[in-house]
RNA sequence: GCCGAUGUGGCUCAGUGGUAGAGCACUCGAUUCGUAAUCGAGCGGUCGCGGGUUCAAAUCCCGCCAUCGGCUCCA
């Protein structure tokens, strides 16, 4: 049960001195380009243009699509609006007025947005420019009020757009090199897909050239750290086009490292009171009819496939696995809670543009888990699994998190009584837990209420990884049960938990958090070996074959490149110890040593070696 | 799925109608080397796939697939 948000929250960490004055610099921004762009493009009927966390965007509507030229333009036209220091004015107007002024210019979206606006709201529109242009001097003079050739239509230094505000008072006050343009991408008018397509122009833009700038090197940040490129580089996996897109191919070292997860993982569980199941890959189509993901969650699953006159399908959810493995027997409420985790791998058909590396893919595995229980013990096992959550995520090196709690959904199932009584159980378990959280009214899964933790990673990003989901729907459906102490039959209360998320989504935010830089215990080769010339292979051969026995993960340069070279390698390789063996360390019996985090450590025995590389795993550090 | 861009050896990329290129990787040879690139040679591509235009297509046109930036979706 995962959501597989794909894109992180923004890590903006770039602290304007007056927030709410940036915000109004940047809706400016959009104004100023809305109306360079219709000065441009004149046929270009404008819509939205709101502000972002790191800058605006305004939609168009235009038959022709802009191209990186028109970028280019467009900003300069821009910037000669910002230079011209036109005055912004803020204007109070009679609905009948200013539609007519709508109706005359041709802008039916903004039509539309007058025509939502309920009666009782004031209106307001914006000018740039007008109603007296303050006309530039001096030897700089802008395009904008250039003398038009004859025969072209006298260039207007004035425009104005239906707009709530605020807006800065002139476009002067917008810093010309703290902002540029960004990209073009379509967009639906009111975000509907059924509505017509507009393109968005994205801008960025800062208080001061130094946060622009700052801004741009973090994005650069994130693109050194893209999982797909390390990936790529690290050879650590690949999706390939043969076999089809969002579908995951983990190469040896990426395949070392999950295999370094899943045993932590299993560990954790075993040691936290789970079982582990493994269940089927497809099952009867009928199997999810009774859960009801069939009706409710049919558009992302794969077609069916007909099995000897049975429709099978491949699996999107685990769940319904795991309430057949509970229902196989009758249960005590001795027994319970039964706590239930199997690392299973789903499949869920999702629309070819939102495929986007390891982060949101078309097959994947969840370390999902359920927990079935009494209605008094669902709080305390909540409880259990913030507990868990916190363990295994700090393991990884996220200490940081953002709490959500979310509500009924408006497609939904199930009485009132049961969603207030799973609800309040997540967030009394919040509270006993000391999390602070924001509520999200209505996003919620259809058959419950849930708790989703964000991780924040080494660049200030979040990326959604845990859930926590309270199901009395499936319980239902499926008619589970327990006998109570009485000797009557209850139904007991499932709770739907993942830690990571998926796997491959989790593997992926890794390698970015880390940017392919791995703790010790994680790093897929913890040592390499740099034999300076042939005659040290036997000896190198020997320390490797001690470190394997000792459980290290070690291999040996046999390129037979010069020392420089097999460092620059290895350092490439992002692998995190390298032993240099030559001459020396052969009669001395030593490794020079040299580690990517602290440099040269000198020559070390093996046994040194060994200790330090210990201590390192042993705290999830570096060496 | 939608809008736009992109797709050339394993990787990164050049090549805009006239005989497919470079660097790295790989193989071989020489060198046996001390902390981020030794030298030389060689191998390797039906230019994403399928159609079309043309005497001639990596290059122009159409369709499809995948990837990238977004939109929509994300139980």
């Amino acid at each position: 049960m995962v959501s597989q948000l794909s894109r992180p929250s923004s890590g903006d960490r770039i602290a304007p001195s007056d927030p709410q004055r940036l915000l109004r610099l940047r809706h400016t921004c959009a104004h100023v380009m809305a109306m360079a762009v219709q000065r441009l493009f004149p046929q270009t009927r404008v819509t939205i243009g709101p502000w972002t966390e790191t800058g605006f965007y305004y939609d168009f509507d235009r038959a022709d699509p802009f191209t990186p030229d028109d970028l280019s333009r467009i900003e300069a036209e821009m910037r000669q609006i910002i230079r011209a220091n036109l005055p912004i004015i803020r204007e109070t107007v009679e609905r009948d007025e200013l539609r007519a002024a709508i109706v005359q210019l041709h802008e039916p979206y903004k039509l539309e947005i007058l025509d939502g606006i309920p009666a009782a709201e004031p209106i307001t529109r914006y000018y740039i420019g007008c109603p007296d242009p303050v006309l530039p001097q001096g030897p700089e003079s802008p395009s904008l009020f250039d003398i038009p050739a004859p025969g072209e239509p006298a260039p207007v230094a004035c425009w104005w757009d239906l707009c709530a505000g605020p807006h800065l008072n002139t476009t002067g006050e917008i810093h010309p090199d703290a902002m540029v343009l960004e990209s073009v991408a379509g967009a639906y008018w009111r975000g509907d897909e059924t509505k017509p397509q507009l393109q968005r122009i994205y801008g960025t833009a800062w208080e001061t050239p130094e946060q622009l700038q700052a801004y741009l090197q973090q994005k650069e940040e994130a693109k050194r750290r893209d999982h797909r490129k390390l990936g790529q580089e690290l050879d650590l996996f690949s999706i390939q086009e043969d076999a089809g897109g969002g579908l995951v191919f983990w190469h040896p070292k990426g395949a070392r490292m999950r295999l370094l997860i899943e045993d932590y993982w299993r560990s954790a569980h075993l040691a936290a009171g789970y079982e582990l199941l493994y269940t089927p890959h497809i099952a009867n189509l009928d199997l999810w009819k009774t859960s009801g993901h069939f009706e409710f969650y049919r558009d992302n699953m794969f077609d069916q496939m007909e099995i000897e006159a049975q429709q099978y399908q491949l699996r999107p959810m685990n769940c319904p696995f795991h309430v057949l493995t509970y229902q196989h027997q009758l249960h005590s409420y001795r027994e319970l809670p039964l706590r239930w985790a199997e690392l299973g791998t789903v499949y869920r058909y999702e629309r070819s543009g939102v495929l986007h590396g390891l982060m949101r893919v078309r097959g994947f595995t969840q370390d999902d888990a359920h927990v079935f229980c009494l209605p008094e013990q669902v709080s305390d096992e909540i409880l259990a699994v913030l507990d868990l959550t916190e363990q295994i995520l700090s393991d990884f090196g996220f200490a940081e998190y953002e709490v959500n709690l979310s509500t009924r959904p408006a497609k939904s199932v199930g009485a009132d009584a049961m969603w207030e009584l799973a609800t309040n159980a997540l967030r009394q378990a919040l509270d006993r837990k000391g999390w602070a959280y924001v509520t999200d009214e209505g996003g919620g899964a259809f058959y419950g209420p849930k708790i989703d933790i964000k991780i924040r990673d080494a660049i200030g990003r979040l990326w959604q990884c845990s859930t926590i989901q309270v199901d009395f729907n499936l319980p239902e459906r499926f008619d589970l049960q327990y006998v109570a102490a009485d000797g009557s039959r209850q139904r007991p209360i499932m709770i739907h938990r993942a830690i990571f998320g998926s796997l491959e989504r989790f593997f992926g935010i890794l390698v970015e958090n880390y940017a392919g830089d791995f703790p010790l215990w994680l790093a897929p080769v913890q040592l390499r070996l740099l034999p300076v010339s042939d005659d040290q292979r036997d000896y190198a051969n020997g320390v490797a074959h001690t470190l394997k026995q000792s459980g290290f993960r070690v291999e040996i340069d046999a390129s037979g490149d010069r020392l420089g070279k097999q460092i620059r390698t290895a350092e490439l390789a992002k692998i995190p110890v390298v032993a240099v063996v030559g001459k020396r360390e052969v009669e001395q019996q030593t490794l020079s040593v040299r580690t990517r985090q602290s440099g040269d450590l000198g020559a070390l025995t093996v046994a040194e070696m060994q200790g330090r590389m210990e201590e390192a795993i042993a705290e999830r550090g570096r060496v």
